[in-house]
DNA sequence: TGTGACATGTAATATGTTACATGATTGA
DNA sequence: TCAATCATGTAACATATTACATGTCACA
């Protein structure tokens, strides 16, 4: 009845041939776009509406050092203008460890309920006073929307140019966005009538 | 139009007065339960369905230090049977950087999409042979199926015995699994229709 | 008397963040 | 020529994970 718990991705004796899922997401990276510098990596994330990796230098360019060491991505030297520069490419082996990453089968936490920082909150409002709590939910309710919007658009521009990956993608992240916002206003209206 | 991206909560020059997620959930514990030992906290994480915490010994014990140095939890001795043990209590300061950390106002990147590692996957499934993605589409929709169930059992549990928050919290879950599990059936078809 | 669950920690480790340093390119 | 942006890194750091060590308790 109860899906259960596995060790999930992170630091600290992870288990060889797996990979985290930033490194997962930059080999991917790498594979979609073919050959490319750890910047156009970087800027995936920097540009993405996603705010759970920062797309810090320090996070990709040790990382692609780790892929390259492990042999999954190839470094090719390569110069844009007159400055040195790398492009990675990704691997066989690379390719094989991505469609491994990719499932299935999958971990179980993969399925499990994502994290939402404002349904974490929800569940301590009651230390709030009543006051701030709708203000509380005022407030995310209105970035809510100013959020699906930007999602919308961004699915509208997939749905011309972007590959089918890419708009289920950002269909995923409306459909996501579209489920919290309408807990939002049902948890507003109940909050509203239980005042 | 576009809802911007702001430093998110993590390691590293970590501005002072702030809380990690983590911390800010184990305080927001140390007041909903009352004075509390740490395995009780632990435990919320160790059963809770959501795999974003394992509620680890290792993460869980030096946090509730960290808080205790800070002033925001006092730990007071407390012999439950022959052993000593500590239970923390939040104090008046740590009752308002519990505030502060609900909100409202809220960092912008709490309202940005949030991260699913399954969505993340489907923009890299190209990688994988036609077959492959049937597989990965229907081990996801079934895992998804599962998950959901346990929510809206949970929810059950709540309407029955939890205060409003807690409902309110597995209403969130539930909304979310619901669109999850509506967005994989929409790309099974999809991707059914563009074989 | 021993086995397993409960409970409290510590140690070692990999990760990803912020902040910084540096060089190239663009354009006002 | 100066500033801003693009681009490639490195350094220091806090965090949370796994794995381990240890002790207590119930109960068979």
């Amino acid at each position: 009845m109860s899906p259960g718990r596995e060790a999930k991705s992170g630091p600290a004796a992870r288990p060889r041939g797996t990979l985290t899922e930033l490194e997962g997401c930059v080999l991917g990276i790498a594979w979609s776009r073919g050959p490319c510098t750890a910047y156009v990596a970087r800027k995936v994330f920097l540009d993405s509406p996603s705010p759970y990796w920062s797309g810090s230098a320090g996070a990709v360019y040790p990382l692609l050092a780790r892929l390259e060491g492990r042999g999954l991505v190839r470094a090719q030297a390569h110069s844009a203008g007159r400055r040195a520069s790398r492009r990675f490419a990704i691997t066989p082996r690379g390719r094989r460890m991505l469609e491994r990453w990719l499932g299935p089968p999958l971990p179980a936490w993969i399925f499990g309920i994502p994290m939402d920082p404002l349904r974490t909150r929800m569940g301590f409002l009651g230390a709030l006073p009543a006051r701030r709590r709708t203000l509380f939910l005022a407030e995310a309710e209105r970035h809510a929307r100013v959020h699906l919007e930007a999602a919308r658009n961004e699915l509208a521009g997939t749905r011309t140019g972007g590959d089918l990956f890419d708009q289920l993608v950002s269909r995923g992240a409306v459909v996501s966005l579209e489920a919290r916002l309408a807990w939002l206003s049902g948890a507003r209206r109940r909050l509203g009538r239980s005042r």
